[in-house]
DNA sequence: CGCAGTTTGACCATTACTGACTTTATTATA
DNA sequence: TATAATAAAGTCAGTAATGGTCAAACTGCG
């Protein structure tokens, strides 16, 4: 069964199909979905961070408002590098969907290919005796993060 | 006598006599059966088994589920059992190579996650300062391989 | 009896949601 | 201009709602 917090995400994520940018109340947005106001941070952190690609700018006071604006990171040249750097040495399962994510929100693989990559990267995927599964799922990562970009060469360039 | 898990069995298929692929709450089955909810753990393990052409997919949390998709195409349980099988517990570069280039040939997958699957499953991947890589190897091997499956589902049938 | 298959329960992990309290900005007012 | 009132938004700990794991106990059959 969808969650508020889904309905809550999806919501946002419509409003977002227009503009890459948006701005809203908090406790209006809370009222429409008759939900305490800190669900809406809730759903901000968990659907909106920065690792999935968003930047969250807000203001208290009269006139408050949050804005919601989403990283168009697509023709960067260096993001590779930056992915790679978010990697890091060692990366917990759920930064790594966020990042195979956000790779999904670009266009930059399919949705097939998404599948692959979290199930390489999954908990049960890296079942070993030894205590370092972040460390290892880094490793897996980076090396597809890698190919998707090699990849991409074959592609026509947009 | 019927036993409680062939019961839950039956319901579970009677279920997915309509749609191949079904939702359903671990405890409220588990409270239709008068059971213990980690009975309904069993049943999926022992008899919506991959070998037996299912896979689950579930989440916790408020608002969790248990999804059980059944392979459609016919066949390819027995496939992908078998790919499973040569997998094993642990598996060398080359004949991780070898088996998604059969992958290939079957036109099951595209040449990107071909390349993806190779990425995944390099020596370079797998750096770890243990002397596991093989067993790592299939363990990852064996995760993407069901996805692969998986992925096969949305796609039109032949 | 002994073993394979079944069932349970205790404990764990994850995700969603709320409310009380805090912080900050604006506006009205003495 | 201070100051008080009002109007936002943020934080965080606590609770609820799920599902997972695993070892121990149980059961039926050869």
């Amino acid at each position: 069964m969808a969650q508020l917090s889904d309905n809550i995400e999806r919501f946002i994520k419509e409003l977002m199909s227009e503009d890459c940018q948006i701005e809203l109340r908090r406790n209006e947005l809370a009222q429409h979905f008759g939900c305490a106001p800190s669900q809406i941070n809730y759903v901000l952190a968990t659907r909106f961070s920065i690792e999935r690609g968003y930047v969250i700018d807000s203001r208290r006071g009269g006139g408050g408002y949050v804005r919601i604006l989403q990283l168009r990171r697509r023709g960067d040249e260096n993001l590779l590098c930056t992915l790679l750097d978010q990697v890091g040495n060692a990366i917990e399962e759920d930064a790594a969907h966020s990042i195979i994510g956000q790779l999904l929100d670009l266009d930059l693989i399919t949705e097939n290919e998404a599948n692959l990559m979290v199930a390489a990267t999954a908990k049960n995927a890296l079942a070993l005796p030894v205590n370092a599964k972040d460390v290892l799922r880094a490793s897996v990562l980076r090396s597809m993060l890698t190919q998707v970009f090699r990849n991409l060469e074959g592609r026509a360039h947009t």
